[in-house]
DNA sequence: TTCCTATTTAAGAATTATTATTATTTAAAA
DNA sequence: TTTTAAATAATAATAATTCTTAAATAGGAA
C-alpha cells in the first residue's frame, strides 16, 4: 500500500502517535513492501532517502506500529522477526525454497474456519485470532 | 509421551542415527514434556539425572531430531525456538497470557481444510504442510 | 511566535539465543 | 580389540534485539 507522508501524519495524529519523520517514514516503507521486511531491511531501504535513521529506532517504531495496530509480527524459521502492515485477516505462503512470505486472501476459507469455530468453539479457550500457515514451494514459470 | 531409554534406542537404530546417551536422553525429555520446551528448558530439565550435558549438544540434537522427523520447531513471537515431538498434525493453542502452548487435535478440522485445498488449491504453489495457529486466552477455572 | 517539557532519537553498549570451532571422547563397524 | 568417523564439551563467535543515556524535537502552552 502506497501512502505519501501527510496521510500516515493524519493517520498518526487520529491515533494520537507523535509524528515524527524516523516514524512515518518506517510505516511508509513497511506499507509499500509487499516482502514482510524484517527491522534491518526497513532500516536498509530507508537509508538512500532518509539516512541516519538509527537501527534502534526502526526497532521501537516497529513495536510501536504494533502496540497501535498498525502492523502484526510475522514470526518464521529464520531466527528474525518479519513485519507486516496488511491489517485485515490473511494467510501467509512460506516458500521453504526462497523464504519468500506471500499473502492469500480467501474469503471463503475465513468464513468457514470462523464459522466452524464459532458453533464449535474451544473448550476453555476464548479465541482471539485465527493464524493459518501454508508451508510449501511456489512455482514460478522460471524456476528450478 | 513417555519412552523408555531403550525404546528410544531401537527407534534411533531404526532410522541410522548414531545412539548416544545425551541424545537419547534429550528426546526422552523432549517427548515426555508437554510445555513445548525451548532448548534451554530441554537442557536445564535433563541436569539433575544426566548433568554435564553441554547446551549446545541440545542444540545440534534437536536440529538432528527435526531433521530426522522426530521433532519439529515451534515458533512464536518470544524470541526462542520450541521444540514439539508430536509429529502427527495438530494445532496450536498460545495463551497470551501465561505464554503456554497447547495442543489441539481435531481431525474434522484438519480433513475440512485439507478437502478444502485438495479441491480448490492455490495457483503457482505446491502445498506442504497447512499449519493452524490460534492464539487467545485460556480460562482455567482458577485463573484471574 | 517563542518557550517548555515530555517524548523521541542516535549512538553505542549490553543482552540473549544460537552457531561455530576445536580438542577430546566414543559408538559401533571391522 | 582396534579403528575411525561422528559426537561431545568447552568456549568463542555471531546476530538479532534491547537497554542506556545524552541530545534533539514535536507539539502544547504562554
Ligand atoms: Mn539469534
Ligand atoms: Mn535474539
Ligand atoms: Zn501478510
Ligand atoms: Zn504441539
Amino acid at each position: 500500500m502506497n501512502l505519501s507522508l501527510t496521510q500516515i501524519k493524519t493517520q498518526f495524529q487520529e491515533l494520537g502517535i507523535k509524528s515524527t519523520l524516523p516514524r512515518v517514514v518506517i510505516y511508509q516503507s513497511l506499507a509499500k513492501s509487499m516482502h514482510h521486511p524484517s527491522a534491518e531491511e526497513i532500516h536498509l531501504a530507508i537509508q538512500k532517502k532518509y539516512p541516519g535513521v538509527s537501527l534502534a529506532t526502526v526497532y521501537k517504531t516497529l513495536d510501536m506500529l504494533v502496540q497501535k495496530s498498525l502492523a502484526s509480527k510475522v514470526v518464521t524459521n529464520e531466527d528474525k522477526v518479519r513485519y507486516d502492515s496488511k491489517m485485515d485477516n490473511h494467510i501467509h505462503l512460506y516458500c521453504e525454497k526462497t523464504q519468500k512470505i506471500m499473502d492469500y486472501e480467501d474469503q471463503e476459507l475465513a468464513d468457514m474456519l470462523t464459522g466452524y469455530f464459532s458453533k464449535k468453539g474451544i473448550p476453555n479457550f476464548k479465541i482471539n485470532k485465527i493464524q493459518v500457515n501454508i508451508n510449501g514451494e511456489s512455482k514460478t514459470t522460471k524456476n528450478k
